[in-house]
RNA sequence: GGUCCCAUCGUCUAGCGGUCAGGACAUCGGAUUCUCAUUCCGGUAACAUGGGUUCGAUUCCCAUUGGGACUGCCA
């Protein structure tokens, strides 16, 4: 306003641009609050001084180029793979560089609070091998029992006129929304519209003796007429309008801080020293800046990820995964449908580290913790999650697996998420394991037909009787089924097995692979199956003369 | 409405002024003593548009278009 104010009277006032700017400088800060009226606005004395916090949480003595990180989920009881993607991210910088990786519950918002969540949250990371090491000399962890700490941060605030209480209240703020929209201004509280921007003690008394609680605001000096320059790790650096809304930094109703707020004061006292997070905070970080500039403080460097997309289905479009529509974006489901983790977290290192997928097809590395990524080149534009490429890793993944890994990884999971008839199949170990470990043999021709636990299960299930389905509809040719009868004997070694195959063949002027497919089909009940041999070998001699005879 | 971010094959991307625009997934063919799967070989397929800057733009700048985010006492 000010700055729009200077050029109105540029020609013609020389002398009132300087009285105008004096103006300005005079209301960079207000008047500071007395001791005891912070006391009583912040509902208890401060704990600390900001020297003191300083001392209490001081600089971490680590190695050159350490990184310290955090993921900082609200727990809402559900995890999205957006989240574990951002989690990842700290989590491999942190560990690439050996520096420290944090979990910090942002449970600020009393409202949306969800019993057992933050479980879900380190269950969910600990899945996924994202352990994380919250030294105690930092806590606490948890936002909630961090008041003592926003309190003495915004008691200094409060004393040096760079807050003020402000006891506007719903009805007042949502009154002033609807003025300034109708009359096309931007919306919040600020400048003019800050009611309490410059209240006076003695008012402030009034409504403290009236029982009214006020929220502490920010007292912003910003001036959206001039710029400030931001930086992005990636995208590089980001000019805003400098922000002059009053922000909120401790609520009312709960004194607990916003998300701003507590993010400048834990960052900072928590030495966080890279900030990843989603897009959607790019808006805020003028203000973000703003916040570490008047503490005086080094703001952290930022990282905003790029959303994790899908092509809605109805519309065809390109948007953000979404909580309601898209189950798998829950890493709930990766966890409930058996997606082994360690091609998950492949998947994701592939999307963040596009470096990553090549250096491990030349044989560069073994896997995703062994590549060392660049925070630059994490992706700035969203990408499509594509379940067709994580088939593609978790084959891989799979294919590249000791039986006695798959067979415990299948096992483990039918134990915890599968159906009775899944932990039926894993209940014989030594059964399960022949199953598993056919066509395994060879390291370059694994086969690569399984994707997740609960499929791979599924696609051996013939292999139990009680799960066998013979197959109605295939036309036998029972003399074909009666010639291997009378020749079979489980102790042929492959060629004999084969030759006899062959004779069978000759004999009824069929192609060897018809005399084989009414093998597999009475086996098997299915056309496609893995080698016949092999099926046959595990299935053992009684079953498969059971089967043959069944099925002609 | 305002502010900001993004834009190379269908998908994920490499590229950082001069390349036949490379790779991976998907897809399509062919080969691999029985199907399927593997494995191997090969093919189709991209710089959103318009202006600049330059001897020369996928690359730098500006518009346009398209997509996205934010604009809460939610994070």
């Amino acid at each position: 306003m000010t700055a729009a104010k200077c050029s109105y009277f540029l020609f013609f006032h020389i002398f009132s641009i300087k009285c105008e700017c004096r103006k300005y400088k005079d209301l960079i800060m207000r008047t500071g609050l007395s001791e005891d009226l912070i006391a009583r606005v912040l509902g208890g004395l401060p704990k600390y001084t900001i020297a003191e916090l300083e001392k209490k949480f001081p600089p971490r003595n680590l190695p050159d180029g350490a990184m310290v990180t955090r993921f900082a989920p609200s727990p809402t009881g559900f995890m999205h793979i957006g989240n574990l993607y951002g989690a990842l991210i700290d989590y491999k910088l942190a560990q690439q560089s050996n520096g420290v990786f944090m979990l910090r519950i942002e449970d600020t918002d009393t409202k949306r609070e969800v019993a057992g969540a933050v479980d879900v949250v380190k269950n969910a990371m600990h899945r996924f091998g994202l352990e994380y090491n919250n030294d105690e000399k930092y806590g606490p962890y948890y936002q909630s029992q961090r008041k003592e700490i926003y309190r003495s941060v915004a008691a200094e605030l409060l004393r040096s006129g760079r807050a003020y209480p402000c006891f506007l209240t719903a009805e007042d703020m949502e009154r002033i929304r609807g003025e300034q929209s109708s009359a096309g201004f931007a919306t919040g509280i600020y400048g003019e519209f800050a009611r309490d921007r410059d209240i006076a003690a003695e008012d402030i008394i009034r409504h403290l003796d009236n029982g009214d609680v006020p929220s502490i605001r920010l007292y912003s000096t910003g001036d959206p007429a001039r710029r400030i320059f931001c930086k992005d790790a990636v995208r590089g650096s980001i000019g805003f309008p400098e922000n002059n809304e009053d922000l909120v930094l401790i609520k009312s109703n709960d004194g607990l801080p916003t998300y701003h707020f507590a993010h400048l004061v834990d960052d900072h006292f928590m030495r966080t020293t890279h900030v990843v997070r989603g897009e959607e905070w790019l808006p805020s970080l003028p203000l973000h800046y703003q916040l570490f500039r008047m503490m005086g403080w080094q703001p952290p460097v930022y990282i905003h990820t790029a959303t994790l997309d899908k092509i809605d289905g109805d519309t065809g479009k390109q948007r953000k995964m979404s909580k309601r529509k898209d189950p798998e974006c829950n890493v709930a489901f990766f966890l409930n449908e058996g997606w082994p983790v360690g091609a998950v977290i492949e998947y994701l290192g592939n999307i963040l580290a596009s470096g990553y997928e090549e250096a491990k097809l030349k044989g560069a590395v073994k896997n995703f913790w062994e590549y060392e990524m660049k925070p630059k080149k994490i992706p700035m534009s969203g990408a499509l999650f594509d379940m067709k490429k994580l088939e593609w890793w978790a084959k891989e993944y799979i294919g590249s697996m000791a039986v006695s890994d798959l067979v415990k990884s299948v096992t483990d999971w039918a134990n915890e998420y599968g159906d009775d008839k899944q932990k039926m199949q894993v209940a014989d170990q030594n059964y399960l394991t022949a199953v598993l470990a056919i066509e395994r043999d060879n390291p370059k021709r694994v086969r690569k037909d399984f994707i997740t636990w609960k499929q791979t299960l599924e696609i051996v299930e013939f292999f139990w009787d009680d799960l066998f389905v013979p197959n109605a509809e295939y036309k036998y040719n029972a003399d074909v089924l009666n010639a291997f009868l009378d020749t079979f004997n489980i102790a042929d070694d492959k060629d004999t097995w084969w030759n006899k195959i062959v004779e069978i063949a000759q004999r009824f002027g069929v192609k060897n692979g018809d005399v084989a497919m009414n093998l597999r089909v009475a086996l098997s009940g299915r056309t496609n199956t893995p080698d016949l041999y092999s099926i046959i070998q595990v299935m053992g001699a009684d079953r498969v003369i059971k089967r043959i005879k069944a099925a002609k």
